[in-house]
DNA sequence: TTGTAGGCGTTATCAT
DNA sequence: ATGATAACGCCTACAA
């Protein structure tokens, strides 16, 4: 089954014109005869005319659509980051194309891929956790494709980044938890090269040292899917909670690590806080309606949208080759709820049962 | 700055041969020397050639895309049924582009504009709740536009439909209530013109005639925005709440509804199940770890993704034009849980303070 | 085996 | 004020 558009031709045919009299016509030039642009306008309208967008980007040599690839839309802060680039992306005429990686880097090389060869006119991205080869990503850079990343960003590309500052945040978090009388803070983070998890990582270790904590490398775990797969958590924090001392606190790095540790400790029943406190990054809308209500790092996921794509146009329509790159930090708000109440001394911390 | 990808031009200058030539071996034709053929690889390869989609596209005079409509990414159900659309385009060579209508029927207008007019091939839609005016999918339609409806239909364009049966989901779910010794159930729902309003509203309302009980006009309460705004919800359940008598259930006919349902019953402290139970459609991963876990319909959203997508296929791909359409309908799954727990004889149900 | 020419829809340039 | 032509990158019928 054929779908055809009308085209300036066929106006044109119609009408009794050349093309480029209706192109003209079309786009309001001064040098059509009034009589004429009325008459074109009109059969456009009835026609439901439209210019095609594939050949005016053929010929403009631009397609008037940015990519953007995170790992995957069905995560809170993905989906209002992406809300955040449509919100200037349409504005300035743009279309927004979504890829997910899903955390494999082949399908991020897939839509790269796609995205890339000239049907995009610029890239946001966030590496999926399972990259590590950026050649493709660099090689797109050289060849002149603006890119800019956001959140898990590639720092040796140098381009335009925005980021939150997870060092402060995590910082900020895991105070908190001390605070709140919880000595011993276990770490479950994202895979272990990505900028973010360095920097959440830092954050974690400065709370601990500025309270005289010790670091213990058994409380860190790395999951290398981001706990998009739940399996992986669950055995990420078995592990932790055969640790001894057990850990009464976990920290978690990321969106779905946060929630897939809540899923893991209720299946294992395990009391929040009184058992063990969780506190982490998320940006889902309901975790004050959890239970027990969250305490979590939520990041400013539509701002951090919205500059990147700022950033990104500005890339695009600059006339001259980019020099001078900035790294933009945001700052997230830390939430605090009841999973990380101050601890109770009277009660039992071991359990004889589990 | 400008970005250029290599052309088939540029191979053929270089290596002193025609343009189609190249575009032969390229394609690997049986009428080229293999040894131009390997000369031509090689040399494409060394430059990273990709041939240009888009000129392709204005060729082919097709983009190997789809279009995706949804009211927006961040709902469960829709990136769901995304990952479901996404998982049979890519498997076929076709790429997905998504454009939210936030329940806006002016930025669903200017999201099919921009994707109708020719750069996709066919078109996967759910309205948006404030989409009344249908011309403008109608002509696109009567154009010859391959579009498949999924979730929120339009009954009267004839095309392919996927929808989940919310009659039966909303029978069983208020069936369960009623079971569970509910008596007087309010049910909170999308805007009333919809396909999918209407279908569940019929099942709670046999649900209610079999069991023998009253349908009360006064508890039935619409969104027009299907709960997009919290504002909207909160209003509408404090109005249900207003009755006498007051309701001592609540079903809500859509994912937003159900969760920001829990969010109003919390800050009103009003105790779910015993002041007030819950159920509600909602394809969120959290409902279980919510408090209280809530008794939820889950629609298969991949699914749905999945056959809608293939069903879209089917008439892109088909050379003659369908004049048979189908109409699936999957069912979906009632999860009980604890915010509909039998009811308590004993509890006091109209508490003096609010 | 390779090359030439035309066309997909549009617009800019150069006539008329 | 309007028209003819070329070009964007690619493919293919036809020619050589």
């Amino acid at each position: 089954m054929k779908y055809s558009a009308p085209t300036i031709k066929d106006i044109a045919r119609a009408l009794n014109l050349s093309t480029s009299t209706v192109s003209r016509a079309l786009r309001d030039s001064y040098e059509i005869n009034p009589a004429t642009k009325k008459l074109v306008l009109e059969y456009a309208a009835k026609l439901n005319y439209h210019p095609n967008p594939i050949a005016l980007s053929l010929r403009e040599r631009r397609s008037l659509s940015l990519g953007v690839v995170v790992c995957e839309v069905a995560n809170s802060f993905f989906s209002q980051v992406i809300n955040g680039v449509e919100s200037i992306a349409y504005e300035k005429g743009y279309q927004v194309i979504i890829s997910q990686s899903r955390e494999s880097s082949v399908k991020e090389w897939r839509g790269l891929q796609y995205l890339a060869s000239r049907s995009v006119d610029g890239l946001l991205m966030s590496l999926s956790t399972e990259t590590t080869d950026l050649s493709m990503i660099r090689q797109l850079h050289a060849q002149g494709l603006p890119i800019v990343f956001f959140d898990r960003v590639a720092e040796d590309i140098p381009t335009h980044k925005v980021t939150v500052d997870g060092f402060q945040a995590s910082y900020k978090a895991v105070s908190h938890l001390i605070e709140n009388g919880y000595r011993r803070i276990a770490i479950l983070a994202n895979a272990a090269f990505l900028s973010i998890t360095k920097e959440r990582l830092a954050g974690y270790q400065k709370a601990l040292a500025e309270h005289g904590l010790p670091l213990r490398e058994s409380y860190i775990r790395y999951c290398d899917h981001g706990g998009m797969y739940y399996d992986e958590v669950e055995s990420a924090l078995r592990s932790l909670l055969a640790e001894t001392p057990r850990p009464d606190a976990i920290f978690a790095a990321s969106d779905k690590l946060t929630t897939n540790s809540l899923r893991v400790l209720r299946l294992l029943q395990i009391k929040i806080p009184d058992q063990m406190a969780l506190a982490g990054f998320s940006n889902s809308e309901l975790t004050e309606l959890l239970d027990p209500p969250l305490t979590v790092i939520k990041q400013p996921a539509f701002e951090m949208g919205r500059i990147a794509t700022e950033l990104l146009l500005q890339l695009i329509e600059s006339k001259r080759p980019v020099k001078e790159f900035e790294t933009r930090k945001l700052q997230a708000e830390v939430l605090v709820r009841a999973s990380t109440l101050p601890r109770k001394k009277r009660i039992v911390q071991y359990p004889t049962s589990r």
